[in-house]
DNA sequence: ACGGCGATGACAGTAACTCTCAAAAGAAAG
DNA sequence: CTTTCTTTTGAGAGTTACTGTCATCGCCGT
């Protein structure tokens, strides 16, 4: 996996400047890069079920190991990514006076939008699948538990709440819900994949939650 | 919650009734039941994961393949249970001019109450575990998917939105993760398993919801 | 009593991991 | 540039959760 083209799509995981890294650190970057394009390009043409890591690791000119060694589980392949860091920036950068919904509403908001144009294109189709295959959304439920614990953790200093208090747990839980809800709602009709669509839905699922759940 | 599984409710030694069943239909209760006690107990004693189908399968004196073939998965020995009609029921039960949301909070609380009288120990057992073991937690959700739908089905007959209405989704998404947040928390803090904090953290949590999420 | 059919078990096969270990390759030091 | 140290990689063997097939066994209706 020595050389091969130096690909200058950066993709999702790759908000990280490249500039004064070692060799090592350069070539961990673009191997886990050949391997999740890799990947996203055989589910996308046979299916997830359909393509076994062996496969991946194959294409992706790499050993099964390797494979393993950069993703714990073939889901993580789809699901792994450090944009939770982002968020409870985000989070953190609300003023201080805001009330906690508001500024979740507000930091998940931006959050996705600057997600969203780091790489579109490969932001949808990972919804999609997250969407379609059933591995994937059961997965995804522990991954968003990480997410839900990053801003349980701003949220407990903003309100002074203890981080394992059962209303924060619920007001996070049901946020990130609602986001999730969004995103399949999207992916499922607007084919097109725009970003104010998604705004859109996103408003409109918070904005239930907002209104105490009337209908 | 899931579908599927014609079994009567078993209860722990109460004798099964299965009066006019055939011996075929008997033994296939009883086949469930032996699988299902064994797992529990092993799963208690040394840990889900560190306990093989094999195992299971050995103590519980039938071969791997019916183990396979009662549960599709080995999560499903855990996760599967027959409580979705009756929540679909209860929820069908409400008056027709009650609030969605009100409507679902009873529907959803009178069959919490329903189930913890059928079986407590094993609720209990079980909501542990499903806490505790990431992979059950994941495919919590697969399951909740379904419960979901149920709701949402009623919900849209009774509303005259349609099944997949994103806040119709919103609403039942955001009332199950809140009913799963409460009893997470059940497990967690109060060793006590008694019903009556069961109930009075449903209520919590669906209250925070009731309020727009106010802290 | 018997013949059909559903339930079971034995077996072979696949795929997702896990562990170990030795070789390859960057990094640091001389 | 060479040596030495450290990290990364690949190969291989093993475990476990399944999946599919097929012969057998035994309840069930006639």
């Amino acid at each position: 996996m020595t050389s091969m083209a130096p690909a200058p799509t950066e993709s999702a995981d790759a908000a990280v400047p490249t500039a004064k890294l070692g060799l090592r650190e350069r070539k961990k970057i673009q191997t886990r890069q050949a391997i999740r394009r890799t990947a996203y390009r055989l589910f996308e043409a046979q299916g997830y079920d359909a393509t076994p890591v062996d496969q991946i690791a194959e294409e992706a000119e790499v050993s099964p190991s390797t494979v393993f060694r950069y993703f714990p589980t073939k889901e993580d392949i789809v699901l792994t990514d450090e944009y939770d860091p982002m968020v409870e920036q985000s989070l953190r950068d609300r003023p201080p006076g805001e009330s906690p919904v508001t500024a979740l509403r507000e930091a998940l908001s931006s959050s996705l939008s600057r997600v969203y144009e780091t790489d579109a294109a490969e932001t949808f189709q990972r919804i999609r699948l997250i969407r379609e295959v059933p591995a994937l959304r059961g997965r995804m439920s522990e991954h968003s538990a990480d997410t839900a614990q990053v801003l349980m953790n701003a949220l407990s200093e903003r309100t002074g709440r203890a981080v394992d208090d059962l209303e924060l747990r619920i007001v996070t839980a049901a946020m990130l819900g609602a986001l999730t809800e969004a995103m399949f709602s999207w992916v499922d009709s607007g084919m097109s994949g725009d970003l104010e669509d998604l705004r859109a839905l996103v408003a409109r699922a918070l904005g239930v939650l907002e209104r105490g759940l009337t209908l």
